[in-house]
DNA sequence: GTTATTGACCTTCTTTGACTTTCATTTTTA
DNA sequence: TAAAAATGAAAGTCAAAGAAGGTCAATAAC
């Protein structure tokens, strides 16, 4: 007997092909068609269309909201995937970060203008809390934004 | 679903648009039109129009009462120096933040892609302290940020 | 022993309604 | 007839209900 899990996640991937890789679904609908747990839909999710794995999930509570699933494109963004996967880890110094972003920027991945803002965003001064603390949010806050460059590279 | 709430917004953003940034309205006369309760104008004004999103809004109660709603229209530079030097103190919540980034898109201070790099950079995860810190934080990389987009325009 | 499933509880956002305040107009009243 | 009171016509406030999605830990299945 095909898990639920499986089921749940050919079922999405079904509906990403016929959506060009871009979707919107209601989690209690898709609870209510699979006759599962809400929740059940978040494991899903979690487990089979992760970062890691190539998707970007986005959602929205209260009224009217919803979960969207977006198909990244792997193979065109490598070097982004390495970078969030094996290259930053839970902390990076400010001038491994500035490396990067001025790496990603000579690749043309970003502009000068995006270079130069993300660049704001990552420095000491700029994240101004204890020393030891630093470089996690660093690692964070630059994950953070080559998750985002990664969506809108799609 | 549409959210009747994003209704309203487009509905008052065209007449905006057709009225040169500025208008009056009855409360309940838009209530009545979109069938909903007076307050859910309310709603919309709190939570769409504010004046971090570059809104101002007077009003008057009684007979003859009206709602005007006025699209701020502020140079530029200044509308950036008045956010480092008054708005943006030493702490600012994540919804204030994104109300501002999304207004300097709006007024073409950014690009869509910078605002969305911004908007990564800000997320509550994305800085993932305690709480206590997290606009403190905040507060710093949104001006790191302003300042450099500052500069760039110089 | 890892992977799935479920359920209880939480958070966020929206919508509604009861009650309040303010202002203009009309009606009383000294 | 001028001040005061009543009336009605707005808009404002706030809390409760409703409508989503999120989290986490306990159990179940493999």
């Amino acid at each position: 007997m095909a898990r639920l899990s499986d089921m749940i996640e050919e079922f999405i991937k079904a509906l990403l092909e016929e959506s060009n890789g871009q979707l919107e679904l209601q989690r209690n609908e898709l609870a209510d068609y699979f006759e599962c747990a809400p929740s059940q839909i978040n494991y899903v999710l979690a487990t089979r269309f992760s970062l890691d794995r190539g998707y970007y999930i986005e959602s929205r509570r209260g009224g009217g909201g919803y979960i969207r699933i977006i198909r990244l494109d792997m193979d065109n963004n490598d070097y982004i995937m390495y970078l969030l996967k094996e290259r930053i880890g839970n902390r990076i110094s400010q001038q491994a970060a500035e490396d990067i972003i001025y790496h990603m920027f000579n690749k043309g991945i970003i502009t000068e203008r995006e270079s130069l803002i993300m660049k704001a965003a990552i420095q000491d001064k700029a994240i101004g809390i204890p020393t030891s603390l630093k470089d996690n949010v660093r690692a964070s806050i630059m994950k953070a934004m080559l998750t985002t460059i990664l969506k809108l590279r799609n």
